[in-house]
DNA sequence: GATGAATGAGATTTCATTCAT
DNA sequence: CATGAATGAAATCTCATTCAT
């Protein structure tokens, strides 16, 4: 799977006819975004990094709030609801035979995704905590999303009878907030550069048995 | 149990005699980087809201990024090492019988705790994403804090023959991982004013069981 | 020979396309520095002189330090030298038949070129005993650009059996200290439009023969 | 001779009963006034270093302009006549049998007298740059204190027939102009401890005798 | 489309000075 | 006499944004 980054600039490419420099704005803004911070990168400062004028970047995206959005919102709006399709169609197929296949699977799917794009990653995690309305915008969409998908999924092998007999919402619920703190601490709070495939094995193993004997 | 910001505020009055403006400057800046953030926040702004000139917040604290460390610091470097003896103290005496009921009293007693005092965790958790400096001593310093502790309770009931098998440094990790995803998310992501005490059972039997039949 | 301030902008023009606005900024820099000193000018005066938002200044010149070097190294640096070696040629020709005809001809020109670029020269001096970077470094510059030049008129009339037996670096010592003291205090610390020619050949008479009968 | 640090205090001491607070604020202010210069000297960082507190400096001085005056003008006005007359009755006796002589006197009193109070000169000498008031006050009081006691030295010794027949007040002039740059640059501009006897023995030489062969 | 000079609003910071204790 | 908290005016500096070329 080739890096969100990647697809973005091909989607924006193909759809408003992105240029070399817009190409170069996005990543660097990212970049820069992503280390320190919206607010405590300047615009003049991508422009350096990026070998373009300032006048350029306010050329294309008339806002900084707006570039950060154009940053941000792609991802979100236009790849995240395709790509949870395809990740779900790979990992809940009818080889899936057991839960903890399906989770080990989506969990390494995830993992390869976050390592690959970790910056973009970054910078909606803590854009998310600055930005009221970020907040209230992307946290129910990426909710709406996942969720449904997830539950699907939960539902499929409880029916099996894989799974205990507590609601399919409570599960959910704490599900996410696992994966979620799972991948949340590993690479925006630990800075980690990647997640080893023992640690997910560890992480299954939990999630799956809990803790009494 | 009183507000940790009392308590910081009680601190400073003996030890650095601080003045009523300096206990004004301190709570306002609380209050406005936990609602907006530190880079949004400026310096005339918490002036204004404190009643106070600019003069006197550069006066006690040299620099707006020094007050940011005096507001996060005393908290994290004062209370956190007494409050951690103290909360572990309560909810693992002779009269707790099992682990689960540990982690209720635990649980329970952090949610109060955080209820209490979000602003300033909020501060915390989005400048730790924000500052390096900030993230290098504080995750270490949060850690060694909280994990050996914790751990020692794991081993404490797993000697008791109450948890399975693993590594306590495995369960440990997990262990973390959950509950840092459910007080974060729930009290900085999602802004919750409190978390009820169903959810917290929910968790409990989530940790404890896992999803397996 | 034209104004150094001139020279200056027309130097800069050529190479790095100072705008009208950065002609104003340095042009009225300069003044003020000379007539109040760098740290009693501030940038909101300079730039309201200069008919100039303070940001320009700032985007320009970085810092208002900067600014300072920015009126005084170029005209150390660049002109001094060129400056040096048109002097000397045009004081030091087959034609001059004494020294004292030497002296008088490069006072005569150094008098002239004083009084045309005092602004500047107020700058340096007083800058140079406020700035020990700036001492550091345009002093010995001076000296270098200076003393080899006028040892080697020195050395050129002692062999010409006009003067004195004395070591041609002891003459020159005395000479140096002479000229910069007979420059600085008419001009700087007396503030004087100009000298007289009579003072010159005062002055030429007493270097030349000394009190004694 | 004793320091004229010492002797303003001394005398300061015995007309306005100068606490131990306020030699230590006059002590620090000479220092650091001479090695930064006075506006780039805040009233904090004088009372941090004389340990006093801000307050202090301003129940005693009542202006940071006033306390530079403090420093400066009783060294003028006070210490200079009895020092001058001193001076000249120190090196003007019956036994000086030749200007050189005198002259090698007088300079060697002076050089001693810089080296021991080279601070509070170096503070004149800068702020007479940059303060017109100060300028205006000081330069005509130091010409009118030294010059009638040089004069009454030339023509003495031109009297004797030892000096050249140039007017007594030329001869002046120069000789001032030699003395004055030959302190400032030593002392001010180059920043030298002290002077050698051998820099002033030539010195003599270059005054008495000139270039001429 | 791209540039980069220019802006002005506002942010951080400095500092001489006042005043209650 | 001495303190040091507090001030507010002004200084330095930052930065998103505009606009003429």
């Amino acid at each position: 799977m080739s890096s969100l980054l990647d697809q973005m600039i091909e989607q924006a490419k193909q759809s408003t006819k992105q240029t070399l420099k817009q190409k170069k704005i996005v990543e660097t803004a990212i970049t820069l975004f992503a280390e320190k911070g919206y607010s405590n990168t300047s615009t003049s400062e991508i422009a350096k990094l990026a070998e373009v004028s300032e006048g350029t970047i306010f050329k294309h995206y008339g806002t900084k709030d707006n570039l950060l959005l154009s940053v941000i919102l792609p991802f979100i709006k236009e790849s995240l609801p395709a790509m949870a399709e395809e990740v779900f169609k790979e990992t809940l197929t009818e080889n899936t035979l057991t839960f903890d296949e399906f989770l080990r699977a989506f969990l390494k799917n995830r993992r390869d995704f976050f390592t690959e794009n970790k910056e973009i990653f970054k910078v909606m995690i803590k854009e998310v905590l600055y930005k009221e309305e970020l907040r209230n915008e992307i946290l129910p969409f990426l909710y709406e999303n996942i969720s449904p998908r997830l539950r699907h999924a939960v539902e499929f092998f409880k029916e099996r009878g894989e799974l205990t007999d507590i609601p399919a919402d409570t599960m959910l619920k704490n599900l996410l907030t696992m994966i979620g703190g799972f991948f949340t601490s590993r690479f925006v709070f630990l800075n980690k550069a990647s997640i080893s495939d023992e640690e997910i094995e560890e992480m299954i193993w939990f999630v799956m048995n809990g803790l009494k004997k």
